[in-house]
DNA sequence: AGGCTCTACTAAACCGGTTCAGTTGGTAGA
DNA sequence: TCTACCAACTGAACCGGTTTAGTAGAGCCT
């Protein structure tokens, strides 16, 4: 329908061939003749078919993101639309674009990296949520798709690893909390079927060890706010309950907060409280919360230049690290009670 | 470098031709052969490549969609998951999938819209967002871009459209607040720039005038959060103070209703707040948010319907009408103070 | 002058599908 | 028995690029 590259070869009064080495720039035309052909393509308005390029040279010039989430917690994650902001940063420099699928049901995860893969519709993926002993390294192999992660599987992965560090984060709030004189430090951690819920678990257990005290207060939940009230309401209902706890994310800790003020206590007199993610609206919270603020954007648009690296061949190889996000002191976190603990109210 | 439709042919002893036949469905060969090219082409693992039905058949089976937010925004606005979450519902029902687009920088978001079209990247694209006197609107035209408007552009649109109306929901907001004794109620309008900015703000001007109140309390912020701070700010400094705010989005509400406290005030006591979207973190703020429920993800859903019906012309042409979102009473709208106005401490 | 190499270009094959124009064989009708 | 027609299929063109093999002509060397 629109102008093709045999109209501009027909115009110039060359070859098609002629006009495709002019326009990629490479050599087998003259000056002359290339400046020529290039003058005529702009005349005529001519642009590239997608599909006719891609079918010649076996790429799809698409990246592939599958974003398998829960419909309800997506709505609520600050960090996707940042992120994805970022890929489209690097991929508008390449004249790639980004295929997104988001899997709800069970099983359309995995459906919906076959489909992209299939019919060829994406030459890579970015996977996030990365999962322990995560099943699709093995599927993307099987289905020879070349990919990145976002930090670094448990499993062996062949994929490149961008990695942003979640220890120095979850660190530094737990100093942050002994500092202030906590020593009950609860931790509510995201799914542990997830890597990074699992670091951050760990790096509260590492900083609490170093300093000397018990990393019993653990309560698991699934990053979502329901699951962050009931992992808080199971802290605070022990003996020994915490005067201070470290969240996962900002949206259990929201929840959170929010369920040990509705029991009566104060927030930070009674509980001090940290999130992770800096999410926008922590900050209008009552208190504001102490978060951990990462850079989702930066991280979008690493892992997209390391996937194209990876794509033409000159991705080294190796992971890359980012700079490690750092800690928010807001109004959520305050000096340990020095009274003795009083049961919250039921 | 899978395998094609002439290894198909060849291992079943017939044409591509008759392979093509039989593969979609079409006469042209007897029952029995087309079970046979079936089966030998599930043998086989022959899945078609995408990139070359696309340039045979001059489609790209894919939808765009370009989001043009400030980065900053993105984040936060519970909208976009949720929604997009609906439009991959459909689409995966047809094998389609979705090409997004984040346009952060001004003038990005023409450059992506011809990007979509140029190569051909996309069959059609839904446009969200719109504006008064939407200049996308002509350009999709120039670009001959089959497309699905989220509610009816004010500017004339050649393109079907998908509306939820959101005059109900601001009308029962403003009707529960006056049914609560509320008479001086202020609006915290979007950007008028948007057509849901303007109808947001007629909507509460109406119902204001319905219930023979002066509609004269209104600020106009931008939907993000310090906008409505600021918008805040401004309507409480009036002499003729509100006792309750109706804001546009929840984004504006949860910022706005903090800095009301921050100034002394008590909400709902002192004021009353009202938001719209509903996201998931409004019922975690103190006070839990009385807001308006959307339901984006049906929006998406029944959007991308309206679009692939439209590109295979099955469209009736009529726009399509969405229930109306629902008022969502919770803590934040209360009685309003009988005592005389006292002026916010500063 | 003949042979060689190099540049600049053309013609045609190719990617993997769809689709159109024929061709074949069988059956029905006269 | 001859024609007409139809179902079932084949072969080739086609979509719009890329890429390979081949060629004409200029320039250089001996």
């Amino acid at each position: 329908m629109a102008v093709t590259i045999s109209d501009v070869a027909h115009a110039a009064g060359v070859s098609k061939g002629a006009v495709s080495y002019a326009l990629n720039g490479q050599p087998g035309v003259s000056d002359a003749t290339r400046g020529r052909i290039l003058q005529v393509a702009k005349e005529l308005g001519w642009k590239p078919s997608l599909r006719a390029k891609g079918l010649s040279s076996a790429k799809a010039y698409a990246l592939g993101l599958v974003v398998a989430r829960d419909p309800k917690l997506l709505g609520t994650d600050p960090f996707f639309p940042a992120f994805i902001a970022g890929i489209e940063i690097t991929l508008a420099e390449h004249d790639y674009t980004l295929v997104l699928s988001v899997a709800t049901a069970p099983g359309a995860e995995e459906r919906a990296y076959r489909k992209l893969a299939d019919g060829g519709r994406v030459d890579g993926v970015i996977l996030t949520d990365v999962r322990h002993n995560d099943s699709r390294i093995g599927l993307l192999r099987e289905l020879k798709l070349p990919a990145v992660t976002l930090n670094r599987p448990d499993a062996d992965s062949p994929f490149p690893a961008v990695s942003m560090d979640d220890t120095d984060g979850i660190t530094a709030a737990v100093e942050h909390l002994i500092a202030l004189g906590h020593v009950r430090i609860g931790h509510v951690g995201g799914a542990q079927e997830y890597i990074h819920g699992r670091s951050r678990r760990r790096a509260w257990e590492s900083a609490m060890a170093r300093a000397g005290l018990a990393a019993d207060l653990f309560a698991e939940a699934d990053f979502t706010a329901p699951g962050g009230v009931a992992a808080t309401a199971e802290l605070l209902r022990r003996p020994d309950r915490p005067t201070a706890i470290v969240y996962a994310n900002d949206l259990m800790a929201t929840s959170g907060q929010s369920f040990a003020q509705s029991q009566g206590l104060s927030v930070p007199g009674d509980l001090s409280v940290t999130g992770y993610d800096n999410a926008e609206f922590t900050q209008y919270l009552n208190p504001p919360l102490t978060t951990i603020a990462t850079d989702p954007m930066r991280w979008g648009r690493v892992a997209a230049q390391a996937l194209l690296d990876q794509l033409n061949g000159t991705h080294s190889g190796e992971d890359t690290d980012l700079p490690a996000p750092t800690l928010l002191v807001r109004a959520s976190t305050g000096p340990a009670p020095s009274r003795t603990i009083k049961q919250a109210t039921k």
